[in-house]
DNA sequence: TCAAATGTTTGATC
DNA sequence: GGATCAAACATTTG
């Protein structure tokens, strides 16, 4: 389910719930999804406090008054207020005044606890909505590879997933297959604001509900109707006309419009 | 039955 | 060492 936007509207509707709550118990039922001893992650969550839920990228931040919930929704995690636990609920928390639930059906998602910085956070690069452009545009400078899959790479740059590199190339008129090196100062500075708009249009519109991303209560988001190519393999560009295209980039499925974002 | 799906990590290759 | 790419993870859906 995550992108950036998707994961704000998830901590944004959580935290409203769940902020300044105790932790009472907690049932943790995925080695997957929970790696290392389950028993010591449960005795280390029970009895302390939720002070604050922030966001880094795509990662979900639950701040403890004693050490932190890392939490990560992978592809098909979901976090909901007071739903009944499921087949596919990997992770309970009871709270002082309801249940906080994690879904997953893959279970590529991550439910863990750290005493202090999870190790996960050094190997992100700065938040898409947080980096400055002349930081944006250094790491694109550094690179010789495809601008597409490069958006995609945590490490550079963190929050922006398969939906939002396409959209926001697409917004820029670039083509996925640009060298990122290759892109000109005037150009990336077009596509970091139009990634940042993308972005922020998208959290607006509560995020991309494509196949199971739903917020705190189980509503989806809207902004799936508002794509321009992701997902419309064959349909004429709002712009030109032209059939978007699909191709596979870095082993993605990624759509552009041949016409707007030429080579 | 096959392909594809909002993601990340790991290992191979150049 | 760095960059790049494929495979693997687990499950559902079209």
């Amino acid at each position: 389910m995550p992108e950036l936007p998707e994961v704000e509207t998830v901590v944004r509707s959580v935290a409203a719930y769940i902020t300044g709550q105790s932790i009472e118990a907690v049932t943790l039922s995925s080695h997957r999804v929970t790696r290392g001893d389950r028993d010591h992650t449960i005795q280390a969550l029970v009895g302390s406090t939720i002070s604050a839920v922030r966001r880094h990228g795509k990662q979900i931040l639950i701040e403890l008054d004693r050490g932190l919930l890392y939490i990560h929704l992978g592809m098909t995690g979901n976090l909901l207020w007071n739903a009944s636990p499921g087949k596919y609920s990997r992770a309970v928390f009871t709270l002082k005044d309801g249940l906080l639930v994690y879904n997953d059906i893959r279970q590529f998602g991550r439910v863990e606890f750290y005493p202090e910085t999870p190790p996960h956070l050094a190997r992100v690069g700065p938040d898409a909505l947080r980096i400055d452009f002349p930081s944006f545009f250094a790491r694109l400078k550094k690179r010789q590879g495809a601008i597409k899959p490069l958006l995609l790479d945590q490490s550079i740059l963190s929050g922006v997933g398969n939906i939002y590199a396409d959209e926001a190339l697409f917004a820029a008129r670039i083509h996925p297959r640009t060298r990122a090196g290759r892109i000109s100062q005037e150009r990336a500075l077009k596509l970091y604001r139009q990634l940042q708009a993308t972005l922020k249009l998208a959290i607006q519109h509560r995020g991309s509900s494509i196949s199971n991303h739903v917020d705190a209560r189980g509503d989806p988001g809207q902004y799936q109707q508002m794509h321009a190519v992701y997902g419309r393999a064959g349909e004429p560009c709002l712009v030109c006309g032209s059939p978007i295209k699909r191709i596979v980039l870095g082993q993605r499925g990624t759509h552009y419009c041949p016409r707007c974002q030429r080579a």
